[in-house]
DNA sequence: TTTCATGCAAAGGTTTTGCATACGC
DNA sequence: GCGTATGCAAAACCTTTGCATGAAA
């Protein structure tokens, strides 16, 4: 499990500075590991330990953390970019979306490892990352049955 | 396949009105069946033949045909919303796109089948859709290398 | 003639950028 | 001290919306 300090040593192995916003930053990813946070949800967050921190430096530490794969880009389709944790050595997960509830599901899987294969064999392409979301309705909004 | 006149049936069933400007963004798709369009995209081409289309009206009408299942909204995570003919009876197609030189090839597929039942069984979400994206290297830029 | 669709322009929402200041190293 | 990071505001970008006009049925 990635810990603040790991960060912290990746930030300056790559001649990064290591300010207090981004470890604020990322001690919200820390603390609420579960969530997919877009930037605003982060502003909203780190807003509160360190008043006067810039939208603008929220986005830039995201996009930062992104690239160094500290945190995975997520996109719901909501018009908004969402971010979680990169979890290192944890298996691959896949997102399940409630069409009505709009809650989001994650779901543990292997079995695209064979799919990858297959397609690498028949299109010569080389994968290197994938994403995969499935719509569907939680089984709470199932059990509610389809009026309202 | 679909055609025009199928278009045109589907929209007088549902009491829309069958203007010029949907026959001709139509005819974009069908002309060019194969590529995945934006807005912008649709816009530039339907210009050539109706000068004084609006871009509103082109987003409106591209919502419209998604809503209608004669289109699908595809999202390739650059920022904008992009679409392609719904090929009815065709088979599920994955998307992959290459990260160096930004092309998406088309890759069919049956085997997300299995999947979306081991993910029904396990966590009693009801599955009415998905999406799949590969990121990669296409075949010609892994013969390029990697350098430049 | 009634109703829906269009074009234009303005507004909305998210994200990026320019620049002077501040701060980590 | 040097070079990067920050905060603020403005700009950029895609998309939606309001409204008067125009056209389909």
């Amino acid at each position: 499990m990635l810990t603040l300090d790991d960060v912290k040593d990746i930030l300056r192995g790559k001649e990064y500075k290591l300010t207090p916003q981004r470890q604020i930053i990322m001690q919200a990813f820390l603390e609420v590991a579960d969530m997919h946070l877009s930037a605003e949800d982060v502003h909203n967050i780190v807003k509160q330990q360190h008043t006067d921190i810039g939208l603008a430096t929220v986005y830039r530490t995201l996009d930062l953390l992104a690239e160094l794969e500290v945190l995975n880009r997520l996109d719901f389709g909501d018009g908004r970019s969402r971010y979680e944790l990169n979890k290192a050595g944890s298996h691959q997960h896949h997102h399940l979306l409630c069409l009505r509830c709009g809650s989001v599901i994650e779901f543990e899987d292997d079995l695209l490892d064979e799919l990858e294969m297959v397609i690498a064999k028949k299109s010569k392409f080389q994968i290197v990352d994938h994403q995969l979301k499935f719509y569907g309705y939680c089984n709470a909004c199932q059990e509610q049955g389809s009026d309202e």
